[in-house]
RNA sequence: CGCGGGGUGGAGCAGUUGGCAGCUCGUCGGGCUCAUAACCCGAAGGUCGGAGGUUCGAGUCCUCCCCCCGCAACCA
């Protein structure tokens, strides 16, 4: 596989600390990258924060603070946040910066010039004391959602992006591309919501509030969200700047990850801004669910949040990823509770992988004092059907991974994990040695090493800690048996020589404890 | 009649083009001892939300109804 891999995360809006959810697109974004690198591709990979808007310019008056202050001290949290969990990002973009807004800028008058764009009028439901529009369903009985005050229908002279034009070529486009847009159903609820009843104008920009990039020809308006927001993607890698190297090398992207929250901006308004650009559209947009709590959405006021470092600090890295790809289905919300959280933990971490590896290891140094046999065949008749497992087991892992069913793709993984430790069973290594059956004893630690190694880089996009510690433990030190490419030659083993003392990589937890702590954190 | 997604053994979920109803956890019984009270095997437990229909045969297709969740346009 070769080629290039631009994958992005949406720009998060930094109005307070992120939660698991905004750590979750990351982590996706994350171990696509990471998969797609082991795959041999020359990959990038974007994330950032969404920095205008009303609320941010409140949130730095409440703290004392300009926005821009306000907005780089978020960017610094988040940074620090995915430094602790190893992103590998290439660029983060901020949308405050130079080299985006003056891009925005360029791109909203090419807009203008094309006739996309007129000046038109917003109206909308306005609270004078919040100083802020909303809409019909954003107010709460009628009533203004932040302070309960009543609202008064308001206009302001605004900028509108012509939407309709764009209709076919959007349903065209989605009709032709099947893979544009994963999961698959979110492209009728597209069509059926909002293109079918006719799409309605965008308004993109405000005159009420100033933190924002200003139109140039008019200096009073400044440009509203999604026009700003979306276009991260492309100024990030230098478009329509004096250096289009990056831009000309990765775009279209590969993959936009989004949350379904934001579906409708990604599926609808960026493929035709795109086509008013007249640039290629991205390969894919993925479109995840939410990580929801057994009494609803979280929520502070529910005091039902979990943040990512809570679950990092104390069950470590690799275990919230797992938790986090493991249980989001691809088709409902992903339900987060203390106890599934400690019973993976347990269960598929500990009992199952960690446990194999053990096992496994110690047997490597009992029966051979560490030293792993050479390939020797398929003396025992489940080891032929390991073999043939284990690559079924590898395909369908690409499938379900490919087509963005991580928890799916995952499982598929795990499943590989029980039927190596199945192996044992089949082949009694114990009962090998006291038979002194040699050639069948030593068959069972090959492949017992063999599967280890092949789950291990398996794993690798997702829990590279884990994966690198098993490849330790296991001896293996030869950058070429930690390929993509060394799966496909399951026979290849020589010379191995697993550590003297196997060290668990997952402890097993006091399941009411933990839980109990979990709680506790939560309600913090 | 807004749109979409769900409703499958105690819990959480899989079930491509219709063909003996599966997985994980829990429960019960057994095996093994390399490993973590672990691992492996077996059993109990479901009229697949309800009612009709198509078919030799439907969880899977069609119609109607009930319940849950999300979205419903400029809030990220």
């Amino acid at each position: 596989m070769e080629g290039t891999f631009y994958v992005t995360t949406p720009i998060y809006y930094p109005s307070g600390k992120f939660h698991i959810g905004t750590a979750y697109s990351t982590v996706v974004a994350d171990s696509l990258k990471r998969y797609n690198k082991l795959r041999g591709k020359e990959c990038y990979m974007l994330t950032g924060t969404d920095e205008h808007g009303q609320k941010i310019e409140i949130k730095a008056k409440e703290a004392g603070k300009t926005p821009k202050e306000y907005v780089d001290e978020m960017a610094k949290m988040a940074k620090k946040l995915w430094a602790k969990m190893d992103i590998q990002y290439d660029d983060y973009i901020q949308t405050t910066e130079e080299r985006h807004t003056r891009i925005v800028q360029k791109i909203f008058d090419k807009f203008m010039e094309q006739g996309d764009i007129y000046k038109g009028e917003y109206e909308g439901k306005y609270c004078i004391p919040c100083e802020t529009f909303f809409t019909e369903t954003q107010l709460v009985d009628g009533k203004c959602p932040d302070c309960g005050r009543e609202v008064v229908k308001m206009k302001e002279e605004a900028y509108f992006f012509n939407m309709k034009k764009y209709t076919d070529r959007l349903l065209k486009y989605y009709d032709e591309h099947p893979d544009f847009i994963k999961p698959e159903y979110r492209k009728q609820e597209m069509i059926n919501n909002f293109i079918k009843p006719g799409l309605e104008d965008l308004c993109v920009t405000r005159t009420s509030f100033d933190w924002g990039i200003k139109v140039r020809k008019d200096p009073k308006h400044v440009v509203y969200v999604w026009l700003d927001a979306l276009t991260n993607y492309i100024t990030a890698l230098g478009y329509m700047s004096e250096d289009e190297t990056l831009f000309n090398k990765f775009w279209p992207a590969n993959v936009h990850v989004v949350g379904k929250d934001i579906a409708r901006f990604h599926l609808i308004y960026w493929p035709i801004f795109l086509m008013a650009l007249d640039l290629p559209l991205p390969k894919t947009i993925f479109v995840h669910n939410w990580i929801t709590m057994k009494d609803g959405k979280m929520s502070k006021s529910k005091g039902n949040v979990i943040y990512p470092e809570d679950l990092i600090d104390r069950y470590g890295l690799d275990a919230t990823k797992y938790f986090l790809l493991r249980e989001m289905p691809t088709s409902q919300d992903g339900l987060f509770s203390p106890e599934s959280f400690v019973k993976r933990y347990n269960f598929d971490l500990c009992n199952d992988l960690s446990n194999l590896l053990n096992r496994t290891v110690s047997m490597v140094n009992k029966y051979f004092d560490g030293k792993v046999p050479e390939y020797n065949g398929t003396p025992n008749e489940v080891d032929a059907q390991l073999e043939k497992n284990c690559e079924e087991q590898r395909e369908k892992f690409v499938k379900f991974f490919e087509n963005f069913e991580i928890a799916n793709s995952i499982q598929e993984i795990w499943n590989l994990v029980s039927r190596t430790n199945k192996y044992i069973d089949e082949t009694m290594p114990w009962a090998l040695a006291k038979e002194e059956q040699n050639e069948k004893l030593e068959a069972s630690m090959y492949h017992l090493i063999e599967n280890l190694r092949q789950i291990a880089i398996l794993i690798k996009p997702f829990m590279n800690e884990t994966s690198k510690n098993i490849l330790r433990q296991i001896g293996i030190e030869n950058e070429e048996l930690k390929t993509w490419e060394s799966l496909n030659n399951y026979k290849n083993l020589k010379g191995i020589k697993v550590i003297e003392k196997g060290e668990p990589i997952f402890m097993r937890l006091n399941e009411e404890e933990e839980i109990e702590n979990i709680k506790q954190v939560m309600k913090k």
